[in-house]
DNA sequence: AAGAGACTTTCATTCTATGAAAGCATTTGG
DNA sequence: CCAAATGCTTTCATAGAATGAAAGTCTCTT
């Protein structure tokens, strides 16, 4: 089984290569910039942050609202609903999230944690599946959430491994999208990355305070995009405690990634 | 406030007027049909249900991958997982979502009985937010499913004044979607549909068996594209005490529209 | 192993997507 | 209340993007 990423640009464009399907791909700027931008956005806001002109900007956004993925109230788009029927075709038809119900239960189960799954998209990772744990986390995060790439255990465990050249990047994205100080360096990601020959991730207090975390990447062909965590408030779960289910996260990645592997189309 | 709805193409076009933005609507086709058939879609299935060639089909499915609207595994494409995202900003952001949430809460706690928000959304109605009343319903429906304008009081609201050609349309579509039997007429439509001058609608057994429920449309400027709805299993309520719900129904769909009314943007 | 079917690339042509500029509308400031 | 400014929308000529035929490549089937 072979999961393509062609992985151009889902995050902010430079501009190097005149890539294909121009209109196409700046309507999806626009989308983008819509959840970016967590308020309702003016034309000539979106037309200047996407780069483009007006009436260009503009009939993005009129076949968009005709397939109701941006709304318009007055003079101001944002999301629109039709986003929540394909959210739940993602949820139900996706084997990555199918098959990963029964794995993240029969994991929290064992070690009484949170187990999460998380998959890459862009230089961000979202969370995809939960199954809460004995101790509740404090802070809710539901479905859709992104999340950086370069804090919490589930983020790093997916860097384990990459090139200079390409963390360096996740890097710059990371500062650009507001995950990191805009201080933020190669070499202060590098250190926090798991040694070579590690194949978890341990963070706490990282992503958020009071929280630790373990995480083990999905294994399949290629880089991984995928990881599950084992999560718990401090109070409830010492570092070497959550690190006594790193051999059954271990289990369970790999468990998920062999009924991946097995899905039949 | 104004609420503008382009509503030209949502569902299956016919191929009247040679609209904007070919190939952006082309893909929203192409996007729209992976939900539809919810199952993985190969290239070919794709391009012949969508009735463009491979070539352009292969392009428009690149670039959505690049943005994580959809994913590939092997030789088929699905949903991806760039969607989750979008739907938590939408739940987040949108104020339908956001001030139907006390308005829901208030008239669920007063009669007991579940409240939902629906939204229009082409020929269909969708789920946008539900708050559960004491006596549960036995099928779940989670946020996001498309149902029929043509079934179920919530939708028949929706429908209420309507020109015939419109209803003609949404008979049409319905079956179609198949959410209707093959036969299914407007004469069949209209004599579900609530009585001119009454605000209401009511059905039973409609949509689901043993389910009883009531809906008030959202009053904004034009056609209501919105509805809020009191349900309940027939062992839990009777059709008179549901409907003695209705004033109060009456007020949280006032309440609602005038949230919406005021919100400044 | 060979053939059939499906996917991908190439390329010349067409027509769509584009932005400048003008025309409206709405808001702001005097 | 009017004037000026700002923001939105439409029009239109042009560039170049999107398109599908056809050839090429891969993959599965028999």
């Amino acid at each position: 089984m072979t999961v393509t990423s062609t992985q151009s640009g889902a995050a902010a464009e430079d501009g190097a290569k005149p890539s294909n399907m121009r209109s196409l791909s700046r309507a999806m700027e626009v989308f983008a910039e819509l959840q970016r931008a967590d308020r309702p956005q003016r034309l000539s806001d979106l037309a200047r942050t996407c780069g483009m002109s007006l009436p260009t900007t503009l009939r993005i956004l009129r076949v968009l609202q005709d397939f109701g993925m941006v709304s318009q109230i007055d003079k101001t788009y944002r999301i629109g609903p039709a986003v929540l029927p394909a959210a739940r075709s993602y949820l139900e038809n996706d084997p990555l999230v199918t098959s990963s119900r029964p794995v993240l239960q029969q994991v929290a189960a064992q070690t009484g944690m949170t187990a999460s799954l998380y998959t890459r998209l862009g230089f961000e990772r979202i969370l995809v599946a939960r199954v809460d744990g004995d101790a509740p986390l404090r802070y809710d995060m539901p479905l859709g959430k992104r999340l950086p790439l370069t804090v919490g255990a589930a983020g790093k465990i997916l860097l384990a491994g990459a090139p200079d050249s390409h963390l360096q990047e996740v890097a710059q994205a990371a500062v650009a999208a507001g995950h990191e100080p805009p201080t933020f360096s190669l070499a202060e990601l590098k250190a926090r990355l798991p040694e070579p020959g590690t194949d978890y991730a341990y963070s706490a207090d990282e992503r958020a305070t009071g929280v630790l975390s373990v995480a083990i990447a999905i294994n399949r062909s290629g880089l991984p995009s995928e990881s599950i965590a084992l999560t718990s408030p401090v109070e409830a779960a010492t570092e070497d405690g959550l690190k006594a289910g790193i051999p059954e996260l271990r289990r369970a990645a790999a468990r998920l990634a062999e009924l991946l592997e097995g899905t039949v189309y």
